[in-house]
DNA sequence: GCGTGATGTTGAA
DNA sequence: TCAACCTCACGCC
């Protein structure tokens, strides 16, 4: 579930039920969600891998005992379970979170030069350095595989074998994926021309919600050049690409 | 009912 | 590099 985008929609969805009344939400970077109180108190939400948030109209249900937080007025609640974080901090404490995390490509003032630095310096693999969030902000596992693919780089090439064309060309498709995944609250990367109606294969069946090329894909064709997906262990994650489509 | 895995991160070894 | 943490849906008895 919880990737950038899932937390850039959840900030949209818990300000439009209870912006002005109760609470307020703003300012969501990366994978970190903060609900803010009269502009010093903040709430600190990170789902992490379990997290799930789960909106309703009033009036609410006993809370379940896995709830961990729920906010509530007369017309909505927000109930959340299994966050790796959720704890209340100041101010300063907001901005050493901010601080030690990466550009998000949906912040309109991010920079993509600030990772671009990172990552022409590395020796560190691509996949690796996609996946952490001090280099860029929200990317998480789906996307990462994703980005790659659409690119056609091989997820061991090292960080400073990335060209800048490359490295602008895959900030901006993160961005514009992102966004829809905001938009639609799910994960979408395949091309209008690769959808298996254009292709006239048979529908997805994976069950993670979005059209994909590699993700979860092990052994099945690559829906461009056939070939069987690759799956591998990458710093405790599963890495998916086509090694015939993503060069080194 | 039980075992498994999952879109994540931290901290100890 | 690895265990720990948190939840729940799914497959298989």
């Amino acid at each position: 579930m919880p990737e950038g985008h899932t937390i850039h929609r959840l900030a949209q969805d818990y300000a439009e039920r209870f912006s002005g009344r109760t609470v307020r939400v703003t300012s969501p970077h990366g994978k970190h969600l903060f609900l803010g109180f009269r502009d010093s108190d903040w709430v600190h939400i990170h789902l992490g891998l379990f997290g799930k948030v789960g909106f309703g109209d009033a009036p609410a249900p006993p809370p379940a005992d896995t709830v961990r937080l729920r906010l509530a007025d007369d017309t909505s609640y927000v109930d959340l379970r299994g966050p790796t974080t959720c704890a209340l901090i100041t101010d300063a404490e907001k901005r050493a979170v901010h601080g030690r995390l990466g550009p998000d490509p949906l912040r309109a003032d991010a920079d993509p030069g600030t990772a671009y630095r990172r990552i022409s310096r590395s020796r560190t693999t691509i996949a690796a350095l996609l996946m952490d969030q001090k280099v860029v902000a929200g990317v998480g596992n789906v996307y990462r595989a994703e980005v790659l693919f659409r690119h056609g780089i091989d997820p061991y090439r090292a960080g400073r074998d990335i060209t800048p064309a490359e490295w602008d060309a895959v900030w901006a498709d993160l961005a514009a994926l992102m966004r829809e995944g905001v938009r639609n609250n799910r994960i979408d990367t395949v091309r209008p021309e690769h959808t298996p109606e254009a292709m006239g294969r048979p529908p997805r069946v994976d069950d993670h919600g979005g059209e994909v090329y590699v993700y979860r894909r092990a052994n099945l064709p690559c829906h461009i050049c056939g070939g069987g997906i690759s799956t591998a262990d990458l710093a405790a994650r599963n890495l998916f690409w086509c090694p015939a489509c993503q060069k080194r």
